[in-house]
This record gives structure tokens, C-alpha cells and sequence, in this order.
DNA sequence: GTACTGATTCGAGAACTGTCAACCTAGACA
DNA sequence: TGTCTAGGTTGACAGTTCTCGAATCAGTAC
């Protein structure tokens, strides 16, 4: 814990108390379920340097087999991660002929920028709608 | 995988081979490592539950003791998720008396958002810097 | 100093996650 | 049809995460 003179507003005090009234109505339990799933996607390096690489691609996809070549991981363990991120919406595949193509779904990821973005009530009050 | 004819941006093909040149750099392994830290605290939905009670307050801080009475959880495992939260950089924290008070960090919060978001350029080439 | 309250840390166990080897499926081609 | 290649699935195992009870620490009140 920080013991810095950090500024944090209407301080409470043991004399008044140690509760202030809530604003307004916090995630929801199936809400955050939900969420969390995604977040919980979104938290392992190699499922997020996936995702870079395809939203790093021009053409916006991106073959397997490139995603393969570009870490020191199995086939299956590459096949797992684009599942994990498939699950949560992040990301979508076709195959085409011989090759499977994955590429980003920017609504998700914009979903989840909003979602956490301070300037607006997203994390204060976050309804999950239309995310997948 | 969907099979619907989804619009994907310049289709690879079995005849032109599978993969076509990157644009931009991805995100690093260190930086992948860091993000994935803090995305993997936001993984939890009692983690996602405490960060929307804690940013629905008004006066932006809530006592430990509140925190726990809003679940189903013991202190001990609430304090657990705080320090994961803490760790993170996610919140932070300072006694008062008898009480302890959590806020968010909304630096880190909008760094998040900012590379979630996909009308910038955050995930093809994130920079991992002043996040906490 | 002692007792009390609030919060954290420690240790243990159950559940989950990430990884690989082996095997299976889908499509291309002769 | 048979063979080859790309990618996915399954099962097993090690490591990690989540949860709790017990113990400990920090601050207040008497």
C-alpha cells in the first residue's frame, strides 16, 4: 500500500464512519461473469501477442500456420489459445481451401475499450449488450 | 469457427500460398508479459465486481469493510483480490484509523482502454509506458 | 498494558489453466 | 480412392489460481 500523500477525495474518517453512500448501480454479478471471461482471455502474453499480430496485419487476418511459425509452441497449444480468443468474441476464423484465417473483431474490442475508458460510466455502471 | 461469408479483408488463397508481408511491429514478448498481468487481474468476475463498486462511488473510495460486505467471500479472500487489483496498478490504497480505503487508478484504466481501442493504433503496436 | 476491531498474511486443498504427444478431420491433388 | 498437408481435439500432467480457517499486524479505546 502507498502511504505518499496521495490526493483521494471526500475522505472518510473514523470518527464520521467508514461508509459513504453508493451513486449509482456497480456490475452485475452476470455482468461481470461475462466480462470477466473476456478480460480472462485477454490475460495471457501469448493470446495477447496473438491478437497484436492479427491486428498488426495489413489484410487484417491472418493464416495459422504463420501464427505457429511465429512462436516456440505446438500446434495444439496455438490451436488452444485462437479457441480461448474465439470464445470470447475477439476474434473469428473462416477456412479457406487448406488454410484457416483468423482476424480481429473490432465491436468486442471496442466494447471492452469503452467498457474501461474513466471519462465515461462503463466500469461504473456497465450493462453487457451487443458485445458478441 | 463461423462459417457464415463473412467480409474478411484481402482473402488469402490456396493458389497465392496462405500468408501475406505484417505492417506493423506487435506487440513485444515484455510488453505482451506486463499487459497480460494487468488483463489477467480484470480476469476475475469478484475482481471486475470490487473495481465497479469502488469506480460507482461517489466520492471515488471504498472502505475494505464495505467491499466485503457486498459479497458472498471472506476478508481474507476479498484482501486477496485487493492485492491482486493492487498489483496491478489497477487501485491503490491508504489506511485511515482503523479503516483502509481503495480508489482506482484511472491513468492505468485509460492506458487499457486506449490499447483495446481499436481506432487507434494500441494493439497492432503497443508501447507499454506509464501504466503504473 | 490490555482488550477490541479491521485488515492482511500464511498454509492447505480444490479447481482451473497452459502445454505437449498422439490422434482425428477437412480439403487438395494425383 | 489413396496420399499429403493444415489445423483441431483429446487425454495427461505440471503449474497456477481461488478460497477458507487460523494466525498475525495495525490502530483505537479503556
Amino acid at each position: 500500500m502507498s502511504n505518499q500523500p496521495r490526493v483521494a477525495p471526500s475522505p472518510g474518517t473514523a470518527a464520521s464512519g467508514c461508509c459513504t453512500p453508493l451513486v449509482g448501480e456497480a456490475l452485475t454479478p452476470r455482468g461481470a461473469a461475462d466480462l470477466a471471461r473476456t478480460f480472462k482471455a485477454l490475460g495471457d502474453p501469448v493470446r495477447l501477442r496473438v491478437l497484436s499480430l492479427i491486428a498488426a496485419r495489413n489484410g487484417g487476418e491472418v493464416c495459422v500456420c504463420e501464427i505457429t511459425d511465429a512462436f516456440d509452441l505446438t500446434g495444439p497449444t496455438i490451436s488452444y489459445h485462437l479457441k480461448q480468443l474465439r470464445g470470447a468474441g475477439l476474434v473469428d476464423c473462416q477456412r479457406r481451401g487448406t488454410w484457416v484465417y483468423y482476424w480481429i473483431v473490432p465491436a468486442k474490442l471496442a466494447g471492452l475499450s469503452q467498457f474501461l475508458d474513466p471519462t465515461s460510466p462503463g466500469i461504473a455502471s456497465f450493462e453487457p449488450a451487443a458485445q458478441g
